[in-house]
DNA sequence: CCTCGACTGAAACGAGTGTTTCAGTGCAGG
DNA sequence: CCTGCACTGAAACACTCGTTTCAGTCGAGG
């Protein structure tokens, strides 16, 4: 009862978040109006007001599913030491095609940064919490936290600057100086 | 001409660029609106549109106050080695009082990155920039991609969990491999 | 057949948006 | 005194916003 609209699990619902999850991938969260949305994918605002309770609903939604893509890579992670893995989480985010969901998820975290309430809440913790379990199996505490940040702070700037070349380089040499 | 408005360096315009950066540190620019602003540092929306042209000429104005603030601190810095650096780098990123700023910065860094037109342009690339070039003075040009990768995955971590300790610790044992 | 519930279209509502128009202040220099 | 200039207030303009109201359509179950 936290709001979610009337389908709560209906076809309908799982259909139009999953167009409306690829526009938003397109088009950033941040100026996400129902109307332009509903014309491109093939709804209403009245319809997606319906199923989806509100607008913060629909957001909240969608920062939901873009969690799932980001739980299911962390899911299927190749078993293997530290530096296997910091390469294996690296190589999936400087794949080009994830480019649109990281700029999502940088949007999300600045967002619920600066506005706790609202739909965005605990986005940023969340995400902090599912890396560092990962790396943590593999990784004391001080050692995950400083191989999440390098990660982190790689992909922040290859974000910024397209540079996987300079990027990859630094995230290689902290994994080889885990083994 | 880039469109900044009419009073290029009027004293008004100074005293109310202050006033709405104090305003946007407290309120973060993603929902900035001119009412409601000019309302609380006492001016009205006729006036800020007069002094910065549009409201993107003051969020561009508000950005580049913002980008002062950090130039400033990269200016004086303690002269040192790497590891002397990175610590005194952290310890003004982990400073309670730099909380609001950083908030800010990354907001705006998220925005960049998802609108590559509109106000918040090239300011993502832009910090990068200024951070590499100052690492890069003690640093060759990997590890200094690696220090800030360090430095900005931990703030990220940081402002997310409100962890000191850990992230604090973490950017610690960085620095002291780097001696 | 009839009803029920899921779903949808059209239109309106009230509030808020950036921006413009017009009409002024008040103070400087000539 | 007068002209120009920096600046400002009030009000309107032309939207867009999330949301609601009302009136349906449609297929399945009794």
């Amino acid at each position: 009862m936290t709001g979610e609209g009337q389908g709560a699990g209906s076809p309908r619902r799982e259909e139009l978040l999953e167009a409306a999850y690829a526009y938003v991938l397109r088009h950033g969260l941040a100026d996400l109006s129902l109307r332009p949305l509903a014309r491109e994918v093939g709804s209403s605002p009245r319809v997606l007001l319906y199923l989806f309770g509100s607008k913060d609903g629909l957001v909240r939604a969608l920062l939901g599913r873009a969690r799932t893509a980001e739980l299911a890579l962390l899911a299927d992670l190749p078993e293997g030491d530290a530096p296997g893995l910091l390469r294996a989480l690296w190589e999936w985010l400087a794949a080009p095609p994830h480019r649109d969901l990281l700029r999502l998820w940088v949007e999300g975290y600045g967002r619920a940064l600066v506005e706790p309430g609202g739909p965005w809440a605990g986005f940023a913790e969340a995400t902090v919490r599912d890396w560092l379990v990962v790396l943590g199996r593999v990784l004391p505490e001080a050692a995950a936290t400083e191989a999440l940040a390098v990660l982190r702070g790689a992909l922040l700037d290859l974000l910024a600057t397209g540079d996987a070349d300079r990027t990859g380089a630094a995230v290689a040499a902290h994994a080889a100086r885990l083994g």
